[in-house]
RNA sequence: GUCCCCAUCGUCUAGAGGCCUAGGACACCUCCCUUUCACGGAGGCGACCGGGGUUCGAAUCCCCGUGGGGACGCCA
């Protein structure tokens, strides 16, 4: 049969980081067996879900780049076919009327935890062979709850945690439809997943406890089981739960900061799953080597670190012309326009092996398109009244001087030895005033890429404005 | 409280009873390269939660502790 995979998230908030791998997990699976993408969206809680939700989820997947072959489907919109299924269970008898007000049943949980017990539901309105049921009462809207069964055990073979087995008893009548008459989430998920044929539910363990009432609810309706594989959590850098108010950030801030959507799925893939030593890989390589039997079974905690070193390989990867183009995206957002010369491609090219994010590439490229902000601190080193007889030699050799790297390194060398000094005592204080920083890839990469004009206009402009020295 | 899950270097992980003197990667440290900072290269530091079993043999299997996490909604 062929495999058919679904994700699955509420729209009440951004794809995250632990959304995104589930995506990349369910997606990679599909992918893998040939098998089809399905995205659904869960938006029966009318309250929580908004409109922009659902656009930022999208806008995550696509800026992953994890393509579905169905949907996106709103559960909002199949109303009629749960609501259908809802009274065919109460026809048959699967599913019946409960006139507990929330008061009431609050007031069994308290009690119930008091004792020490699971909180759970009574079953006071569980029709049974000669059970007398309480007198309904004129102004409760009754929910519907499902029969489940009372005893025996469910079990079933987790893909990733081994076998897991959950008594009934540890199990009460779950509301199926709220006194509003729309379904609940155990519901739609059962619903759906069956006639969705989806074969396998990968997913967060967090739903480890709903399992066994879907199971239970699935077989109520005479449904195929699908395989179920639960994904362990990913904690925060910090080792802390991720949540709203605790480090959870949507994956397109990860797109803010200059991470490549490549280095970001990479990183999600070997989050929980491994292929032996393997570390980089491509989404295809992933997609052909990926399977549920190498998933840790344990949370795992997100490491920035890491992400940075693998983003960085990526930026040392990508095309020129695309890492120009997410840089000029960067400098113009920073009040910086780029301009056709110098070159962004070459520009680029100078700085990418330097740059763990496209942020900092933007930062670090930003004084190409305007005038360098001075390093106070470096100019003070690097830059003594001593040097300024040298940089006015240097200068005069320069413009008389071809516009290579190579022939300005010549013109360097020229100025050093003629004054009997070594390399980095000239090209600190070049450093320095063309660039603003005492740290750049060779000067005279550098100054080649800037051009002539501009360099020799920078210099002279510096030591007019310094005539202290 | 009850039920469920988890447990190898700081972090991500390899490990399916002997291949383990526990491997790789990030981070960290040292050295090399060098025109500064990076990149790159070579080394180094560093872990099987504890206790009992099972077995000729256990990081691997079982039990008990301990520690972490999750779930107990007319949320998903």
């Amino acid at each position: 049969m062929a495999v058919r995979t679904r994700f699955a998230p509420s729209p009440t908030g951004f794809l995250h980081i632990g959304g995104a791998r589930t995506a990349l997990f369910s997606w990679a699976y599909a992918r893998k067996h040939q098998g089809e993408f399905i995205l659904r969206v869960e938006d029966t809680d009318v309250a929580r879900s908004t409109p922009e939700a659902v656009q930022a989820i999208l806008d995550g997947m696509r800026w992953l780049g994890l393509d579905w072959d169905e949907g996106p489907f709103y559960q909002m919109q199949r109303m009629d076919r749960y609501k259908a299924v809802i009274q065919r269970m109460i026809d048959e008898g699967k599913a019946y009327y409960c006139y507990c007000s929330k008061e009431e049943l609050d007031a069994m949980r308290e009690q119930q935890m008091q004792q020490g017990l699971k909180p759970r539901y009574d079953g006071r309105w569980r029709p049974e062979a000669g059970k007398v049921l309480p007198t309904k009462p004129e102004d409760v809207p009754p929910v519907v709850r499902f029969k489940n069964p009372v005893s025996g055990t469910v079990v079933w073979d987790d893909l990733v945690k081994g076998r897991i087995e959950i008594s009934n008893e540890e199990l009460d009548d779950l509301i199926i439809a709220r006194a509003d008459g729309t379904p609940t989430y155990n519901f739609c998920v059962v619903v759906d997943d069956w006639e969705m044929g989806i074969t396998h539910v990968i997913r967060g363990d967090d739903h480890v406890n709903n399992t066994p009432r879907q199971i239970n609810l699935l077989q109520a309706l005479g449904a195929t089981l699908p395989q179920y594989a639960h994904l362990s959590m990913i904690l925060g850098d910090d080792g802390q739960k991720l949540s709203k108010r605790h480090g959870a950030v949507s994956v397109m801030q990860y797109d803010d900061d200059g991470y490549l959507p490549e280095a970001v799925l990479n990183y999600l893939a070997r989050l929980g799953w491994s292929h032996g030593d393997d570390e980089i890989f491509s989404m295809a390589q992933f997609c052909e080597w990926f399977d549920l039997d190498h998933i840790t079974p344990s949370a795992a905690q997100f490491n920035t670190e890491k992400l940075n070193w693998l983003n960085a390989h990526y930026i040392k990867q990508t095309d020129a012309e695309r890492l120009a183009e997410e840089v000029q995206k960067r400098l113009h957002a920073m009040g910086v326009s780029v301009t056709a010369s110098p070159d962004p491609a070459k520009v680029v090219d100078l700085y990418r092996e330097r740059a763990n994010t496209l942020q900092e590439l933007a930062a670090a490229v930003r004084y190409f398109y305007g005038q360098p902000e001075i390093d106070s601190a470096a100019a003070e080193k690097h830059i003594t009244p001593d040097i300024v007889p040298v940089m006015r030699s240097l200068l005069s050799d320069l413009g008389q001087s071809e516009w290579s790297a190579e022939a300005i390194h010549v013109a360097i060398n020229h100025a050093v030895s003629s004054h009997g000094l070594k390399f980095p005592k000239v090209a600190m204080p070049l450093r320095v005033m063309l660039t603003g920083s005492a740290q750049s890839p060779s000067i005279d990469a550098v100054m080649a890429i800037l051009g002539k004009e501009e360099t020799l206009a920078r210099l002279e402009s510096y030591l007019a404005r310094h005539s202290e020295l």
